[in-house]
DNA sequence: GGGGGATACGTACACCGTACGTCCCCTCGA
DNA sequence: TCGAGGGGACGTACGGTGTACGTATCCCCC
């Protein structure tokens, strides 16, 4: 009747399809089970804990970026692409971006990503240390802007529900916030992100390759 | 004999406390109220409910950042120390640094540090658009490097435990990680973080401060 | 045919957030 | 001085959570 087996596999969709549709906070054991018309401990015999399941869900969501590397274009285009790549995430499992972010992935698909980022700096020819940092410094500013852009981290409105009821929370003491919140209110992401990776790139690129760090 | 009459701030108090001592999972409203001495139901009487409670705590632990800031300084010193002040967070409750990043918060609490961002940056002559735009990457930066800071992030070993047990995760499937593998093992971050910041505001002073976006 | 391993599942336990009702004490008006 | 009223402390209870454990069923291989 059911049909298919029950996987490990089948229960992490499920989770995710569950978390897209109603948040991270909607997944339960038993929620999975019944979404899957299964009894809530059939679920042990495929993932060992709740725990496993969500790295399940993070590894999963993580591979499924494409990386369309090609290893003949200018590093800066290969740069620009894989944080594209990354930025998908945000577009395509909002829900679950802080998931993704937010675990410790040992596994081949967590190191996949930094593998082709490394392997594209240093073809660039940055060295080792320049390379980790450049990495680094990307990796950071790619995981801030993807929390920014799925609503974990505000982009700071002096508060979206205010606005839209007209109450003014600002008065004199921010006048620089009330002086531009229009401007707060919006947030383009695909511009801002277009945006900050450029500069990296632009910094990176001048930046000394060889010589010591410059602090 | 329990001395103070409890309030929302001491139980705000005892939440840091506990989540500094055994971590955010261990924040449980029975949990708290044992360790003030004091009945469950007792808390709601200064908080509606545990988000607001955590709400609470992230306000607290971002108002206890201080700013020293210097409006006579140069504009990019005054960045530098608004952008360490933030770091101070990771240092000084590593464990609710997730929250605070993570909570929106409308309150003056959180408005201030937006509030003088802005300030600082139009004091160095960028319009509206540049600034918000710059404060964007600057919080992007800097949420991510925090969270890498306190572990929610990797800092992608390639494993710190196999490492430790001697396991060799790597192969040949992964030369570029397995060669930098002492690199990105180790990580300074308060020399990652002062690269960043410094790497960010050069790119941005270089910029064409009142021409539209680049891209 | 029979034994054994993988899978499905029910029950049970400890813990969670919190709605509700009760009790006590402190304060204020008469 | 007394009575009423309100606010804080707290116990109980309900519906939810993750998962340990025991059991029943199926299929495959000897």
């Amino acid at each position: 009747m059911t049909s298919e087996p029950l996987s490990r596999a089948r229960i992490v969709a499920a989770a995710i399809d569950l978390i897209e549709r109603e948040g991270a906070d909607a997944v339960s054991m038993r929620r999975i089970a019944a979404e899957l018309g299964v009894g809530v401990m059939s679920l042990y015999n495929h993932v060992p804990n709740k725990d496993a399941l969500l790295n399940g869900v993070a590894e999963a969501v993580l591979s499924e970026i494409e990386f369309t590397d090609d290893p003949d274009a200018h590093w800066t285009d290969r740069v620009r692409m894989q944080a594209r790549a990354f930025r998908q995430i945000a577009h395509d499992h909002p829900r679950s971006t802080m998931l993704v972010v937010s675990r410790q992935l040992h596994s081949s698909a967590g190191l996949l990503p930094v593998e082709r980022a490394l392997a594209t700096l240093r073809s660039a020819g940055f060295d080792g240390v320049h390379a980790v940092r450049a990495l680094r410094m990307f990796i950071a500013f790619i995981v801030g802007s993807l929390l920014r852009e799925v609503g974990v981290t505000p982009t700071f409105a002096p508060d979206h529900q205010h606005m839209v009821t007209g109450v003014e929370v600002d008065a004199t003491l921010f006048p620089e916030v009330s002086a531009l919140s229009s401007l707060l209110n919006r947030c383009d992401h695909e511009a801002e992100f277009e945006f900050g990776v450029e500069l990296l790139i632009q910094a990176i690129a001048v930046h000394p390759k060889r010589r010591e760090g410059t602090r």
